[in-house]
DNA sequence: CGGGAACAGATTGTTGACAATCTACAAACT
DNA sequence: AGTTTGTAGATTGTCAACAATCTGTTCCCG
């Protein structure tokens, strides 16, 4: 008996939308990449793409515009939002404050499992930093943020980082600059927010984060100067 | 020649789109507690409501949903969100850690004519204390801390923001406690606050603003406490 | 030769109809 | 009596067609 493709297929829609799947697909393409910063996005081809009739395409594109991936202009269409230099500035100072609470959160809540758990990230970063591999270190520095927010545990807070993150993807992918800020340069800094965390020492947690987010942000802007960066205009 | 009426309708459609209005409309409603925390939206009857068709309310439902103020359940429906304590709780600590980034910034920014602006407000606010006017108090109190965001002058900060505001409106509305965090009390707190931006103290405005915003949380949990409140179920 | 009106094609905005799913109530069975 | 099954109504999910708007091109006129 074949079960197994259809049962899949039926029990995904059982729960999910189409509106879900697209929406889901759309975010997938922008943040690979796939579609690009200030590209357009036509409603038909992505509805023939998918199988799907325009409906649920419109749905998703309204989503990915309240979580700021997309910006759509009646009667023109939707297009991958850009952001500009201003824009990533004033994400980075957010950003900046968000990870200063996850600090000063964290280090009191932390459990030493999961500073073990921080730690092997930390020791696989610190290989790709000593072989320059940016391409390891990248994702690894990703992730490394990313759970640091996770255990905080406050979904209010991972949601809200989590959308200043992709908002920096965007613009990272607008300008080309993605290794920018993820340089070995930042190894000495995750070591001593762990440390901080392991302390308990939660002002310092807070601080560290928020001076290693506010340095990153130096160290994009050191890149682009450096490139003689192609301007982006501004939305 | 009849032409305002018309005129302003027309206008408004060319450059609004129906999902636009309808989601603007809802967030009003829902905003304004016409739509209480937990009720169910009926798509058909909002589209008969606003004379348009199912498919803008759709949108506007996909729209609302991203932002929080909504939760969609396949097949069965869209519901006001409701907002837990123990999410209020992770929303109070995000909200404190903005405004601490807000005291930050703005203290380095912040020009004598705004000063003047805040002082203004203050003063409303503190002949409304003296008359223990809480009608009066409560619109005060968050159009004080709206326009301290708004100089920041930060849009990713202002919509952060107010996104969560948002959604504690909703608690708010769900626990019948309005006025809580808005008692005379923090009337001391709001002058400190406004001299420490005065001083361009950018350290202590912070920390002022962080510990008042963890004090309106305390404050709503202690009046939930003495009214006994009525438990909301998670989600 | 340059600028603007007019047209055609493509794309988006909106609508109404159809299919799938859920909810509530009633009847039948144990 | 309690549980279960079945059915009818209501509601949501999806689709395809129609209307409105935009874009680019051509043609005409100065």
């Amino acid at each position: 008996m074949v079960t197994a493709p259809p049962t899949d297929a039926l029990e995904l829609l059982r729960s999910q939308s189409l509106t879900t799947l697209v929406h889901r697909e759309l975010e997938r393409r922008i943040l690979a990449g796939v579609l690009a910063p200030g590209d357009k996005i036509n409603e038909e081809d992505i509805a023939g793409q998918l199988s799907v009739s325009r409906g649920p395409v419109r749905e998703a594109f309204r989503a990915l515009e309240s979580s700021g991936l997309v910006r759509m202009e009646k009667n023109r269409g939707v297009f991958v939002r850009q952001v500009s230099i201003e824009e990533a500035d004033e994400i980075y100072e957010v950003r900046a404050g968000l990870d200063e609470l996850v600090g000063r959160l964290l280090a009191r809540r932390i459990r030493p499992r999961e500073l073990a758990q921080l730690r092997g990230l930390l020791k696989q970063m610190q290989h790709a930093a000593r072989d320059k591999d940016v391409d390891a270190y990248y994702p690894l520095n990703v992730r490394f943020h990313d759970r640091l927010v996770e255990l905080t545990a406050n979904g209010t807070l991972i949601a809200a980082y989590r959308r200043l993150v992709n908002e920096l993807h965007l613009y990272r992918r607008a300008t080309l600059a993605r290794g920018a800020d993820s340089f070995p340069t930042s190894t000495r800094e995750h070591a001593d927010i762990v440390d901080a965390l392991a302390r308990k020492d939660c002002d310092r947690a807070g601080r560290l984060l928020y001076e290693h987010a506010m340095q990153s942000r130096e160290r994009l802007h050191a890149a682009l100067d450096r490139a003689a960066a192609p301007r982006v205009k501004s939305q």
